[in-house]
DNA sequence: GTAATAGTGTCTATCAGACACTATGGT
DNA sequence: ACCATAGTGTCTGATAGACACTATTAC
């Protein structure tokens, strides 16, 4: 049975460990995740390939994962999230061709008026619509996988949290924010019971704005607590079983 | 702005990685948690002080972070788990002082009957009780906020899932799966509700076997699926709101 | 008034919790 | 027969979904 490394040999190899951020967000009826094109020149595996938004940590720059994760999602899109969860890690001997390496994987919620300025290397960055699973590009190393898993934890966590309010611009109407659950869940809600369920809480509360239209003005309203999600007793319709 | 390093350029310093387990299981009507006493000869951190099992990814001998996991576990218990998984991940420049590290920690959940044969440094390693948050001990770097992060975890998940089916022997009564469910939450369960809802879905199955006593034998069961757990529609009690 | 969407009230099916009741073996 | 625990039946309160109804603005 081999030892644990002392104290003064801790040269022997580590893993590459690397920073990845799916980055939602709506667009009309659809949901969209951000991707990054990657170099065709540095030599590196992937080349050309669509990538989640990532990279190495950086240990000079980095305090901690989720302040590399912040700095990569600012440089992608210029923008702070409404919304950033960690999602899980990745690794294994196999996933980059360069060898053993882990990613530490995040999810972001952008609210849909929040267009990117799409940071330094603009013409590399893009959104795709989210189909099913996935993008209907090929991604690179694992990023499918990774992908998969973001939209399988957006779309159970859509179902009891308050998580959809971060897809929406900071003002909104109720049915505005209706339009965003469905757009993640890709089904129809109940007006009625999604109200009585957001209202209930203390997700949101009321601006002194009304929204005109062609119609009857709608009620303005903001999260109460911009910073948390706020996790509904019961999801919206009983599943499993 | 910095640029991604260069495919021919690797070298740059990376995070120390390593992997971390929290152990639980039941024992009379507690939960414990499996800790081990740090090295007081290597030289390393935290000399003497019990943290979870865990340690260096061997790059040579590892596959992926799983096998990684299930190689601690093996090693402190001589025990296969019953159920294991990803919790999330830790990394800063700060929590270990010998640099920028990163862990990735997991939680198994043992039988109750199973007694860890202790694996090769028998005498570092033990059982504690878990009391609210954590355990009585001061813990090794953020160990003390992952066990926390665990628990939570955990808590969080008995409340509608069949978690605690791996915390009981593999055949067991429905009375003994309602007490590892108890001992979890710290709190008593209908067992009417209860019953009804763990034999509507299919969680378990009955075994053709009575479990005497000084009273009505009860009926034993197994779990329908021993790799998967089962998620509710809801949760036992309704919270929040 | 009409169109269109905002917002509310009511009914019902479902189900968890409460609790009392019956069942069955050991002594 | 009695005890202790296994296991079941019934009632009730809460609530999500369905759906119809009212409200309010622009035109």
């Amino acid at each position: 049975m081999k030892k644990q490394p002392l104290a003064a040999n801790l040269d022997f190899p580590r893993p590459y460990t690397t920073v990845d951020v799916a980055i939602f967000s709506v667009a009309g009826d659809a949901l969209r995740v951000l991707l990054v094109e990657r170099s065709r020149e540095d030599g590196g595996p992937f080349a050309g390939c669509w990538a989640l938004p990532g990279g190495f940590i950086d240990i000079e720059r980095d305090a901690d994962l989720r302040h590399c994760a912040l700095r990569k999602l600012r440089e992608k899109t210029g923008l702070a999230a409404g919304y950033l969860e960690q999602l899980g890690s990745w690794g294994s001997a196999t996933r980059d061709p360069r060898g053993w390496s882990a990613t530490h994987a995040y999810f972001a919620l952008l609210p849909a008026a929040a267009e990117p300025r799409a940071g330094a290397n603009a013409a590399e960055v893009c959104w795709f619509p989210v189909i099913g699973k996935g993008v209907r590009v090929r991604l690179a190393f694992d990023h499918a996988e990774i992908l998969a898993a973001a939209l399988e934890r957006l779309r159970n966590k859509v179902e009891y949290t308050s998580l959809p309010a971060f897809l929406v611009p900071k003002e909104f109407t109720l049915t505005e924010l209706q339009r965003a659950y469905e757009t993640v869940l890709g089904r129809r809600l109940e007006k009625s019971a999604f109200r009585t369920r957001v209202l209930a809480t203390r997700l949101v509360e009321p601006v002194d704005k009304l929204r005109a239209g062609p119609n009857r003005p709608a009620r303005v309203y903001r999260l109460s607590n911009p910073g948390a999600p706020v996790f509904f007793a019961r999801p919206f319709s009983p599943r499993g079983k």
